[in-house]
DNA sequence: GCATTATTTCGATATTTGTCGAAATATGGC
DNA sequence: GCCATATTTCGACAAATATCGAAATAATGC
């Protein structure tokens, strides 16, 4: 069921610490950023941002590549433009999200 | 902070239940939606429903008239466009988000 | 193979969440 | 004012979450 895996990334978005992390890794762009910095730039346990990026990874938010000792961290956009795409088509069908268009489908 | 208030409505939306509830919401239009037909449609206690609308309401992706003694729902499409413009803005800058820009923008 | 650095896993704990049924509240009609 | 219907609030409880420090694992370089 497609509802249940948004919900998944919605829930994994839904937390400042997470949604703050990831969005680091999407100004990171290409680069990503390796773990132990992410860890600097938001000054939390290791053990602690490891856990959030562990559910980032799993819904698909993000991806990890591993470089000599340290892993690399990127955002998997792809992934984000597919629950962006769900919230406009399964939630806001059509003219609903688009408040000039309410006359016209009136 | 943008961004907390970002993440409450992320969370909100990130349970199966809430975003099935909005989902009907957000079909039913403008006409909305009495809260007793919701808990008919997702089968769930009347207070199971009555706290899931609640914690939507809270962060204004949901509102609520009263006529008579039933209770409209309806979903507030300009919060979740602010949502969603927040997702764009802050989390998918420029071609971040847009894979065939990906060339252009390197 | 050992030391070093990077990261995860483990165990613990306080807080939050999701769910229910029962009781309380609100609204309108008689 | 009382009754019926609609909805919320109130406990209660199991499950999930967020957080930490300490210990374990992974990978490289010497």
């Amino acid at each position: 069921m497609k509802l249940e895996q948004a919900a998944k990334q919605l829930e994994a978005l839904g937390n400042p610490t997470r949604l703050n992390l990831y969005r680091i890794l999407v100004r990171a762009d290409e680069a990503g950023r390796p773990v132990g910095t992410l860890q600097e730039s938001l000054g939390i346990a290791a053990s602690t941002l490891s856990h959030h990026l562990h559910r980032l990874i799993l819904t698909g938010l993000v991806s990890q590549e591993r470089q000599a000792t340290t892993l690399i961290c990127r955002a998997n956009y792809p992934v984000m433009n597919d629950l962006l795409g769900f919230l406009a088509d399964e939630c806001c069908a059509d003219a609903a999200c688009n408040p000039s268009a309410d006359i016209a489908a009136a």
